[in-house]
DNA sequence: ATGTCGAGGATACCTCGA
């Protein structure tokens, strides 16, 4: 079983070149982030008849998460627990069952937080902490989970063309990454370092400063495995090719590959 | 800091978010 996670950056502009890519890389699952669409608006339909169940968790103009599954989707919820009052759509959670097994898989899009300090950065750093409480009880299924997504995190300084540039961003302050940290320690595994390491991956690119020409780019989509999904897992990689292909988003999709 | 996008509101530009 093949799970990618993209950040499309809208599905009303991004629509032809989403097609195209499912069509082309014909993905088992993919978690989607940034659709910037109600689920009344969601092009669901036109997914449904390439073969793929789609379920959405969008909003008004920004934010906005799905999953896409070629395979049977169980108990899907919407929303990251611990706070009601959270109306950012974010987070999206279903079962995968697979030919062998099944996996509970998170579809996340962290928040950006920027400014740092400031209200937005108060923001992310408290849904992180949601999010650490979560993840403990995702573990506790002491089955296959992986939360994939966008996490708005350079986790470290390789992760990053220019270091240098991102000391003052939210995305890379030590307080973020700490707060990355705590929500892997408990048991779960960034999935790309298990099998690659070293500087030159990234997921994304600007679309400002010629940062794609220039190969200016930062690794923040993520897919995190559980010990038991760590257990199964074959492959690791991150689509680059697909930031310089026609009206890209500014991220490329990652994926990890299980003996599902 | 910014040479760019995308969405939405009230338009043939502006604001926000990233």
């Amino acid at each position: 079983m093949k799970i990618y996670t993209f950040n499309i950056n809208g599905i009303k502009a991004r629509f032809e070149t989403f097609t195209r890519w499912l069509e082309e890389t014909k993905p088992d699952v993919v978690v989607l982030q940034e659709i910037k669409s109600v689920d009344e608006n969601f092009p669901r339909e036109h997914f449904e008849d390439m073969g793929y169940r789609v379920e959405t968790h969008g909003q008004k103009g920004f934010n906005g998460v799905a999953i896409f599954s070629r395979l049977p989707l169980e108990d899907v919820v919407r929303g990251l627990p611990g706070d009601d009052e959270d109306q950012q759509s974010r987070w999206i959670e279903a079962t995968v069952i697979g030919d062998k097994g099944a996996v509970r898989l998170a579809g996340l899009y962290l928040p950006n937080g920027n400014p740092a300090p400031g209200p937005k950065y108060d923001y992310k750093l408290a849904w992180m902490a949601r999010m650490e409480t979560h993840a403990r009880s995702l573990l506790a299924l002491e089955m296959p989970v992986i939360m994939a997504g966008d996490y708005n995190v350079i986790p470290q300084r390789e992760d990053a063309a220019k270091p240098d540039a991102w000391t003052e961003d939210a995305l890379f302050l030590p307080q973020t990454r700490e707060a990355f940290r705590r929500i892997l320690n408990p048991g779960f595994a960034d999935a790309f370092r298990l099998r690659v390491q070293g500087p030159g991956h990234y997921s994304f690119w600007d679309y400002q400063a010629v940062a794609w020409e220039r190969n200016n780019g930062i690794r923040i989509d993520h897919l995190l495995l559980s010990p038991q999904a760590q257990d199964l897992l074959i492959e690791v990689g991150i689509q680059r090719e697909e930031r310089g292909r026609e009206k890209p988003s500014d991220h490329v999709p990652a994926w990890v590959e299980l003996d599902l």
